[in-house]
DNA sequence: ATATCAATTGCAACCAGTTGCAGTTAGAGT
DNA sequence: ACTCTAACTGCAACTGGTTGCAATTGATAT
């Protein structure tokens, strides 16, 4: 996989100019995001980026991830979990619908959310990042039946 | 304020049934935040009910506030301070722009949250709570002076 | 190449929130 | 009123994540 020379050139791009350095923690932490299919916690960044180099402190991975997202290269999204997760931003966007009685999560497609996208731009100047989103609610088995039963 | 009335009625009918009991520890988180005007972090629920109750443990009062969101008398949102906002469901709604880099938060009218509501409801039969909401991205200053600057 | 200095890292202490478990209790049945 | 038991609480240990600070380092200027 030679996409870690684009992420490295959009890293420093988008670095630059902002005042911020490009550190090797921050190459290893974005180069374990871009080499991910899918969604990694901060904890799971932690161990993958020690796997090469052990001796890595998490404080720098925390502070990494923000960063990157700060900047705009990844994604964070709360499902719930109570945990963080972190996704290299890619197209398309996909969402999620999270259920909080059962947990149980679905997955929504991104038309949905293109209009809102547009009215909050036109209507307030602010961009939302719309990339990776989650909603939560109550999914449709719980509703039917919506006494007894417990979590997970 | 004789607002607690209702809520104990609603409280009671919304636990009846799901196999939740009736404790003095939910009554009183119930209470302090139908009492509050604003969202109010979990730590700030601990220290109102510790004014009555200074025995009352913290445990009780996280899994209370999990319970009453969970049936639907309390919303949460999390405005990306790290601490998560409880508040009484009332009506109408409000959502917040937070913007990733400087962290300042417009408030957005629920009226564009409307349609999405209904077309998630349509779709995929998830009721989604759209009641209190938080979208993340950039707002219209942090766009335009894109480059430098750090936080607030 | 070297000096300079603010941005960044590592560390350790810390904080908000969670969990497993033993003891307690609301409330249904009798 | 009394019994029974699953739901619940309090506790203490734990986890994910944050912070303050001294030491380090990337990038800029010389």
């Amino acid at each position: 996989m030679n996409r870690s020379t684009n992420d490295h050139r959009e890293l420093v791009q988008s670095l630059r100019g902002s005042g911020h350095r490009l550190t090797p923690q921050r190459e290893m932490v974005l180069g374990v995001i871009a080499d991910s299919e899918t969604h990694l916690t901060a904890e799971q960044v932690l161990a993958r980026v020690r796997k090469q180099h052990p001796h890595l402190n998490k404080s720098a991975v925390y502070r990494s991830l923000d960063l990157l997202t700060e900047i705009g290269l990844v994604t964070v999204t709360d499902l719930g979990g109570g945990k963080s997760e972190y996704e290299l931003l890619r197209q398309p966007s996909h969402h999620h619908l999270v259920c909080n009685k059962c947990k149980h999560v679905t997955v929504m497609d991104n038309a949905l959310l293109v209009p809102l996208g547009r009215k909050i731009k036109a209507k307030y100047g602010f961009q939302p990042s719309l990339h990776h989103f989650a909603i939560f609610g109550t999914c449709h088995k719980c509703q039917t039946r919506s006494a007894g039963h417990k979590k997970r």
